[in-house]
DNA sequence: CTTTACGCCTGACGGC
DNA sequence: TGCCGTCAGGCGTAAA
């Protein structure tokens, strides 16, 4: 599911039912997702004032004053904000109680999504700790891609969804912003030029700033914690377009698997 | 150090 | 109708 996009829509949709709350507990079903649910969280949250929700990488940080609950969405989970007594569907894993009577509400098939607790600073969490720039901040540039680049024989498109590279783009927006820039994506990482690297940069803000505008892409089961579907599927122009005439040159799209993810690329138009 | 393949899990879909 | 293989928006980890 989600990508840098749909997790940020996710945070802004959840935000207001949090503001200015207090959560009363943790109410957990299956503990067994990615990594299992704390036993404690529940007592680590109760009567704890929600401070802020953010988002680092795919990550969102649910700042309480002694620490954060982080949680990922994996492939396939859903947040939503409903009255408490909503009855439950098919892998509602957990609920985190808020005292409006709502509750926030994580529905994950694939179970790939992760509940976390870290005391203190997120930072310190081990899985968050080496990501790499944001890339929608200044921080991250195309030479930024090219210093990280130097000497790597892997493609291009697997080296711009590493999240030590750049955090935040996946199968989807790798796809999407090498074709804008042109670049083969199985060209090797280490094998383009600094000019050909900043375009691409530009071209990564672009499309993950065009695709929060549309609130993310929805292909098959993505949906905002409101239930709206994203609407970047309608802006692709590479992604699960296999056979289909690029919008610049009509040839037909590309699909290849590379290094275990399926890829789409006009063979015209990026090299 | 880099690169590659695997596996976690369920559900949808197509072919037979 | 059922069964089986394939595939899916992520990503840590083991192995080479």
């Amino acid at each position: 599911m989600p990508e840098l996009p749909e997790v940020e829509t996710t945070r802004r949709g959840i935000w207001p039912a949090l503001q200015d709350r207090h959560l009363l507990g943790a109410d957990v079903r299956q503990a067994q997702l990615r990594w299992p649910i704390p036993a404690d969280l529940s007592s680590l949250v109760e009567n704890q004032p929600v401070l802020s929700v953010q988002r680092r990488a795919k990550y969102l940080l649910i700042e309480l004053p002694h620490g954060h609950i982080i949680i990922h969405l994996g492939m396939s989970g859903r947040l939503r904000v409903v009255p408490s007594d909503t009855p439950l569907q098919k892998h509602d894993h957990i609920d985190l109680l808020i005292d409006s009577g709502k509750a926030l509400r994580l529905n994950d098939p694939r179970r790939f999504g992760s509940v976390l607790w870290q005391t203190g600073h997120w930072q310190e969490h081990a899985l968050l700790a080496a990501l790499g720039p944001e890339p929608l901040d200044p921080g991250f540039t195309g030479d930024w891609l090219h210093q990280r680049a130097q000497g790597l024989r892997s493609a291009v498109k697997n080296f711009i969804m590493a999240q030590k590279t750049v955090v935040g783009v996946g199968n989807i927006y790798a796809s999407e912003s090498l074709y804008r820039a042109g670049i083969h994506p199985r060209r090797a990482a280490g094998r383009i030029s600094l000019t050909r690297y900043r375009a691409l940069a530009g071209h990564i803000k672009d499309v993950l700033d065009d695709a929060l505008a549309a609130g993310g892409t929805t292909l098959r089961d993505y949906q905002s914690p409101d239930g709206a579907p994203g609407y970047f599927v309608q802006s692709l122009d590479v992604y699960d377009r296999a056979g289909l005439a690029c919008n610049a040159c009509a040839s037909p799209i590309q699909r290849e698997v590379i290094a275990q993810r399926t890829s789409y690329f006009c063979r015209q138009c990026q090299r």
